[in-house]
DNA sequence: TGCTTTGTTCGATTTTTATCGAACAATATG
DNA sequence: CATATTGTTCGATAAAAATCGAACAAAGCA
């Protein structure tokens, strides 16, 4: 498999983001990022199929929230923290800490 | 016409307020309330019709995003700051600041 | 009362998203 | 090579949201 291309922090968008969190597995998934640092998809996933899962993957990774690094069959997923902060200063802290 | 009933803050539920905040329509309200304060919603109309308007000023508000106060004729919309703020710290500074 | 202003509600579309099974691709391992 | 593991892609369907004209409602004013 080749390697995902991942969205430039430059180009970031405000509003594919929000979208990208305002739904309940992925922001699951952002939130269990958030705790433990990487993750591939399976263990990410609930009860849902793989095609779902799947897709909420790739509505994430394309507004910028995460980015998949491929190691032998494994997707790693994590937060683009560093750089979500530079873009939206305080958006993902808020994201991460809202009860 | 009777005032509106908006959600105690203590319901808001960040789902739904992210999805309110993540459509440009909504957006530019959230923004330009930010600024100005307070502003009924014909000055918030740009192109689009009074129905669709309407539309998204009830999602802002069934999110606890705004409050809508009736003055005569006007309805006049203001941003629930201090009460998002209270349950999810630092997310509206960070939607507003946001480039 | 009649007219204007401001915004809502209704109803019908259209557009966008989500969902998920089935087939496929890539890697690893026996 | 055969098989298992991990995840993607395709295609069809369903569900959710947005759009907008037309009719309506409330308030203010001449």
């Amino acid at each position: 498999m080749a390697a995902y291309d991942h969205p430039d922090s430059a180009t970031f968008e405000l509003i594919p983001v929000l979208r990208a969190l305002a739904d309940p597995a992925r922001l699951e998934i952002v939130r269990h990022l958030g705790r433990v640092g990487e993750a591939n998809c399976a263990t990410l996933i609930g009860t849902r199929p793989k095609s779902s899962m799947s897709h909420h993957f790739q509505v994430l990774r394309e507004s910028g929230v995460l980015r998949t690094r491929i190691e032998g069959v494994q997707h790693r997923n994590s937060l683009r923290l560093e750089e979500l902060d530079a873009r939206f200063p305080g958006l993902m802290a808020a994201i991460l800490n809202a009860a």
